[in-house]
DNA sequence: CCATTGACGGCAAACGATTACCGCGACACA
DNA sequence: TGTGTCGCGGTAATCGTTTGCCGTCAATGG
C-alpha cells in the first residue's frame, strides 16, 4: 500500500530518514518501461494503446511498490483538480446539508472530493469562495439553492464562471439562478401551488404566506405558486397576510406573532420552507394556539425534522438527495462531454400530508 | 481581476479564442523582471530580499493583469495543498455539522479550503476517504468525533497518518482516539459526571443511561463519567438501566421502549447525546409519559435543537464551534512549526438546565 | 518484394510556481 | 587597493504526471 524508496534524498523530506513516496519513475524502473508507458498503463483515460503484457507488468510493479498517483501532480498537469465545489447557505441548515451529503457521496463514488462552502447567502462570501475554488481549479461547481437577485453579485459570478469555463471547469445550478447555467431544479412553483391548493381544498379561505428572503429567487418562485393557486380558486391574496420570515426558525416565529394579530385572522399558514414552519409551530404552541385545531400550517422542503415535530408537519417534499446526486452526475457528464446541453431539468415535488393541517374550525 | 493574454495557444483552451489565465511569466514580462523576482515579490513567505521599488512594480503589474496565483501549481511544488480535510460521521448530524461549519470558517479565513467527508463511522469509508486526502496531499486533517476501537481500522489509520507526516501533512483529533495525535477534546467524562450529578442532586436514584455505540471511544468516556458520579454518590449502576441507543434518534426511542418496562422503572434518563435524548422525548410523548413530571431526561452536546424541543432539553453543552476553530488553529500552528507538541487540550463542558429535568414524582 | 498501416513503446516538452545557487555592484574595513 | 559582506536580481532545476511526436516492428495487401 505504501513503500519507501531510498534512491535519492529529496529536499522535501521531513522525516530526515530518506523516506520518499513512490512515484511513477519507480514503477517504470521496476517494470522496465518508460514513465510514459507506465502512465498510460495505469491511467484508465488514456487512448494510447498498451499491450496486455506490459500493462500487467506495470500493474504488478505498481502494486508491489504500493504506488498511488499524486493527485496534485495530476491535477496540475491536466489543469483541473479532482474536486467538486459545493456552495450552500449553511452546512448546519437541514435543507442544505441534505444536498451536501448526497453530492459528497456521489462525488466520492466517482473519485472526486467535495469542498463544501457555507456562504450564509452573503454575496461577498459567496464570490470569495468561488474565487478560491477557481484558484484551486475545481473540476465542477454546484450552486445549491436559489441565487440572489443583485447586479454586482450576478456580474461577479458570471465573471468567475467564465474563468472556470476557460480552464474547463463546469458549473451546475441546483436552484433558480440568473444566466443560462445547466441546472437540476426542484419544482418550486408547482410545490407551492400544491401546498396552497391543499389548504384551499380543506376549506381555508384566509391563507397566510410566510415568505422567504425577498431577493432570493427561490422565494419568488414559491410565492408565485401560492399566488397562482389562490387566484385560480378565485381568491384574492391579502397583502396583510404575506409576511417575511427569512427562511429561519426565528423568522417563522416572528411572522406568526404578526399574523395572529391580523384581522380577520388567517385560518391557515403556508410557510415557504420547513424551518420557518417549525418556528411557527413552536411560536403557536407557546401562544397556546392549537395546530391544526385553530390554525393549519404547511411547510416546504420536507426536512427530516418535519416528520418528527409536534405535530408532524404537512409539507412539500423536495427530493434533495436525488437533486444533489443528479447535480454531481451532471457535472461529470458535462466534464466528459457526454452532455453539452445547458438545459434545466426540473425535479417534481410532492405534497406530504401529516398532522398540521385540517379543515378550518367550524367546518367538518 | 482577470485578464486574457494572447501570446500562445494552450492545448487546454476550451473556448477556442486563445483565452488563457495570467501566469507569473506574464507579470514578470510586464514588470520587466524575472519570474523568480516576481514570485518573491508576490509571495509573503519569501525570505529573499526584494527592493521596495521592484516589489511595487511587480505588484502593479500583477494588479493590472489581474494575476491570481495558481493554487494547484503552488501546492504541487510545495508538495502540499491548501486544503484541510474534515472527517465527520455525517454532515447531516447536528453535532458534527457544527464542527464542520466552525472549521470551514476558520480555514477559509486562513486561506484554506475544507473537504468534509461523511464516513457514517464505517471504518472502510473512513480509511478510503483518508486515502483520497493523502493522495490529494491535504495540509491538515481534522478527525472529528471519537475513534472506533478496531484493530484493523487503527492500524490502517496509523499507516495513512504516517504517510501524511511523510509529506508534511498534520492531523489533529477532535475526539478521543488511539495513538498520540495532537488533540482538542471535549471533556466527555466531566460532562457526563455533571449531567448525572444534576439528576442525583434532584433526588433521582434510579438513573438510566442510553449509551452510544459500544466501540466508540466517546461513548466509553461518557459512560465512565456516568458511572463515576453514581459510585461517588454511593449508588450502584444497574445493568438493566443501561441500554444502547447508537447515538441516533431512533435508537433513543427504542431505548425508551425498553426502559419504561424495567422494574423498578427509572425516574431519570441520561442520554449520552442529544439526538438520542430527543428521540427519547418523542417516544415518551407518544406514550404519554410526562417529562419531567414522570421522568427526567438529560442529554449531551447541546445541539441547537435541544433548546427548541418540547420540553426544552436539559443537556451538557459541548463548545463545538470553539473546538472546531481550535482544531484548525492547531493545524496551522503545527504546519508553521509554532507548535510541535502532541498534547491534548481539553475543552470544558457545562451543564445547561432547561425544562426536561425536575425532582422525581413525590418529592418537592 | 515493397509500400502502407497500425500497434506499441520511448523521448522530451510541457504545466506554473518556488528556490538553491550564482553573480554583480556597492560599501566597509584594514 | 584588496577582500569580505550584504543587497538584490537572474538562471535554471525541480515537483510527478500527461501527452504530442516519432521510431520501430510486424502484419497486411497489392
Amino acid at each position: 500500500m505504501w513503500a519507501v524508496v531510498g534512491k535519492r534524498l529529496p529536499s522535501g523530506d521531513v522525516q530526515g530518514d530518506g523516506a520518499r513516496r513512490v512515484s511513477l519513475v519507480d514503477v517504470a524502473a521496476l517494470s522496465g518501461v518508460s514513465v510514459a508507458t507506465a502512465s498510460r498503463a495505469l491511467s484508465p483515460g488514456s487512448t494510447h494503446p498498451v499491450s496486455a503484457a506490459t500493462r500487467l507488468r506495470v500493474e504488478a510493479a505498481a502494486a508491489q511498490l504500493g504506488f498511488r498517483p499524486n493527485t496534485l501532480a495530476r491535477s496540475f498537469q491536466s489543469r483541473r483538480s479532482s474536486t467538486i465545489g459545493v456552495l450552500i447557505h449553511d452546512v448546519r441548515d437541514p435543507y442544505f446539508n441534505e444536498f451536501a451529503r448526497a453530492a459528497s457521496d456521489a462525488a466520492q463514488a466517482a473519485g472526486y472530493l467535495t469542498v463544501i462552502c457555507s456562504t450564509d447567502r452573503d454575496p461577498d462570501r459567496e464570490l470569495r469562495y468561488v474565487e478560491m475554488m477557481v484558484d484551486n481549479r475545481v473540476a465542477g461547481l454546484l450552486l445549491v439553492g436559489g441565487g440572489l437577485e443583485d447586479r454586482a453579485y450576478e456580474r461577479g459570478m458570471r465573471l468567475l464562471l467564465g474563468q472556470m469555463a476557460a480552464y474547463g471547469g463546469v458549473a451546475v445550478a441546483l436552484g433558480p439562478r440568473a444566466g443560462r447555467i445547466p441546472a437540476e431544479l426542484p419544482d418550486n412553483v408547482g410545490g407551492a401551488r400544491l401546498a396552497t391548493e391543499h389548504l384551499i381544498d380543506l376549506g381555508h379561505r384566509r391563507i397566510a404566506l410566510i415568505d422567504g428572503p425577498a431577493a432570493l429567487r427561490t422565494s419568488k418562485e414559491r410565492r408565485r405558486g401560492y399566488e397562482a393557486a389562490l387566484s385560480e380558486a378565485g381568491l384574492e391574496a391579502d397583502p396583510a397576510l404575506i409576511v417575511p420570515g427569512f427562511y429561519s426558525m426565528e423568522g417563522g416565529a416572528r411572522a406568526v406573532a404578526k399574523l395572529v394579530e391580523a384581522r380577520p385572522a388567517p385560518t391557515a399558514i403556508f410557510a415557504s420552507n420547513d424551518s420557518m414552519a417549525v418556528g411557527a409551530l413552536n411560536e403557536l404552541r407557546r401562544r397556546q394556539v392549537s395546530v391544526p385545531g385553530d390554525i393549519s400550517v404547511v411547510g416546504f422542503d420536507d426536512i427530516p425534522m418535519a416528520a418528527l415535530w409536534d405535530p408532524p408537519l404537512t409539507t412539500v417534499a423536495v427530493p434533495m438527495a436525488a437533486i444533489g446526486a443528479a447535480g454531481v452526475d451532471r457535472v461529470i457528464r458535462l466534464l466528459d462531454g457526454s452532455d453539452r446541453a445547458r438545459r434545466a431539468v426540473v425535479h417534481p415535488t410532492a405534497l406530504v400530508v401529516r398532522e398540521s393541517t385540517a379543515p378550518p374550525a367550524g367546518r367538518p
